[in-house]
DNA sequence: GTAATCTATGAAAGCGCTTACACTTTTTAC
DNA sequence: GTAAAAAGTGTAAGCGCTTTCATAGATTAC
């Protein structure tokens, strides 16, 4: 039963309009002057017939598709409705469709890669596609712009993310500063994660500046994950291990984190402080409420979509788009 | 700058594999019997090449496009996050591409509205389509899915959606025989917005079969949304209004009639018992934490688009899938 | 052994659109 | 008034693929 759903062609519109089809085209694409009576005549046949261009053939003949794709590992975490959000709306200012394409269930089994077949330009989302792809399409002129994550070693590739490194180092700051905190303790992002060693970066600068020690005990793995931050901290609490705030990498580790230390039969943060990365939704419904930094995830999508556009109208774009964040403190980091 | 990255193309496998593009095609798409040894051949071709069939080309030829189209009003809301992992996830294995696209900002400002023009089918979220629209493609015989709502009077379209009656009744019942309430408020979602009116229902019927009176100015709007919910509320209760308990038609609202009692001194459940709908991930963290029905919000994206394309590959399809939800029963609706 | 039937392949006609080029009017320049 | 430039439009050649139709060779039937 698949059958063809071509209605009303550029022909039949030249034909109702008496002009040929190119002059329709032309008019269509304000690609060139035309005598405003015969717009007019167009115009008309055009709403009269209720003609809609056929994507295919107008790609097929003009070599761009007004398609931006979206390259994702998964769609997975709070993470992801103001990025979405951000790009699709962006995405449709600007005049372009939104292909999406996730990666994850087993790296690629869906129809079609997205690429420079079915796309002007790529967004890839932090590990979605692994380096030696990026290196094909940038080495083919295919425009590209690195959303949440640097570009591979020697690739000039625009890359808009958010301040990882300050926003950990401002919080890391924070409570030593503020709070007074000596002993704390980080827990890891996802490996391959740019945001994640970012951060820890963050932290360790942070630590050195006020001439404490790193150590080593200190760090654990949370994987940006619920579950596993709260194995990870259910060890180290059975283990002994002391600290006064656990700095999570990002929010839902900090919930993981969190319930570990209340299944553990202690308080925060009387006992142990908590502090998150992201300021997802959730975060001020926790009781108590999480103190975290608030990184600009919709903006930052619009403006990868932003310069991505440009990348493919003009042919430049910037290097490198680095959003601030915000400290958000709240009650999970203790009183002043 | 705008150039084209149309690399190999089907003429070029065919000169290196000595053999015609018809054959390639044909092998390309299993749609003929071919020789092993020219089979292998092309294969070497392809592989050698890279070659990736152009998008474009191949639909113009063959009137299929391969994608499937999601049609939503806006993102927004943590309902979004199951649905799009289930439609994407969906439409990979079926090996159909996604294209989305959201009306709101505006209503369709955006380039192009997914239609049979550059998709094979689509799927239509609540209201993001005016009934017209709607009309139109099944007149057109152009496959159709809506997703949480109901067809137009007298259109024959596959509808998925949750069993939201049955969810709200059950819910009610429950306050009711169990808990022992008798003045049940409730707070209406979005206008237009399907899922709202049929839990609406439930509840009415609930009311109906335990011989409880329904009462108008028990009945408030929450929009689906937590602000307008808590302006809601804030003024039943400044108004003196009494209820035992408020049924929220969502997990947003609950969240936001939650807010609200909290800010006027009250207690919940104490004072105030409150219950949502949706079951969203937030509402397990809420302190206290939030009765709720869980609506297998990923599993019905997956079924719409299981019968997308169904309709699509051999035009019939299910007319109406439901979805059972689950009674998820927490402290803010009180003490057994 | 000849005719009828398959099988594997090629030639070529589009699919609906854009665009280079050519052509006919107008307009402008002097 | 004529030559040169500009403006508006048509003609037709593809874009890369699928698919119908035709054909050559290999089987089969008797």
């Amino acid at each position: 039963m698949p059958g063809k759903f071509q209605g009303v062609t550029i022909e039949d519109v030249a034909r109702h309009a008496g002009v040929s089809t190119a002059t329709v085209s032309r008019f269509l694409n304000h690609s060139d002057k035309i005598a405003p009576l015969t717009a007019a005549r167009i115009q008309h046949a055009v709403s009269e017939l209720g003609y809609q261009p056929g994507m295919a053939a107008r790609v097929l003949a003009g070599g761009k598709t007004h398609a931006l794709g979206l390259v994702v590992d998964e769609i997975k975490g709070e993470f992801f409705n103001p990025m979405l959000r951000g790009i699709s709306a962006a995405a449709g200012e600007a005049g372009y469709e939104l292909l999406i394409n996730a990666t994850a269930p087993g790296r690629r089994p869906a129809g079609f890669p997205l690429g420079e077949k079915n796309t002007d330009g790529l967004i890839v989302f932090t590990d979605s596609l692994p380096d030696k792809e990026l290196r094909r399409m940038h080495q083919a002129g295919f425009p590209c712009v690195l959303l949440h994550r640097s570009a591979p070693a020697g690739l000039a590739m625009p890359c808009v993310t958010v301040e990882n490194k300050r926003g950990a180092r401002d919080m890391v700051d924070y409570l030593i500063e503020q709070r007074g905190y000596r002993r704390i303790a980080f827990l890891r992002g996802a490996e391959g994660h740019e945001d994640s060693s970012w951060r820890e970066r963050g932290y360790r600068e942070a630590l050195e500046s006020h001439g404490l020690p790193y150590d080593e005990k200190l760090i654990g793995n949370g994987f940006f994950d619920e579950q596993q931050a709260r194995e990870t901290v259910t060890g180290w609490i059975r283990r002994g291990l002391k600290m006064e705030v656990i700095f999570a990498a990002d929010d839902d580790s900090a919930i993981g984190a969190m319930l570990a230390v209340k299944e553990a039969g202690l308080r925060v943060p009387q006992d142990i402080a908590i502090v998150g990365f992201d300021d997802i939704r959730l975060a001020r419904y926790l009781s108590p409420p999480l103190t975290t930094v608030r990184a600009p995830i919709e903006k930052a999508a619009r403006l990868a979509v932003e310069q991505l556009v440009r990348l493919i109208e003009t042919g430049s774009a910037d290097p490198l788009t680095l959003l601030p964040t915000e400290l958000i403190i709240r009650e999970s980091c203790g009183f002043a």
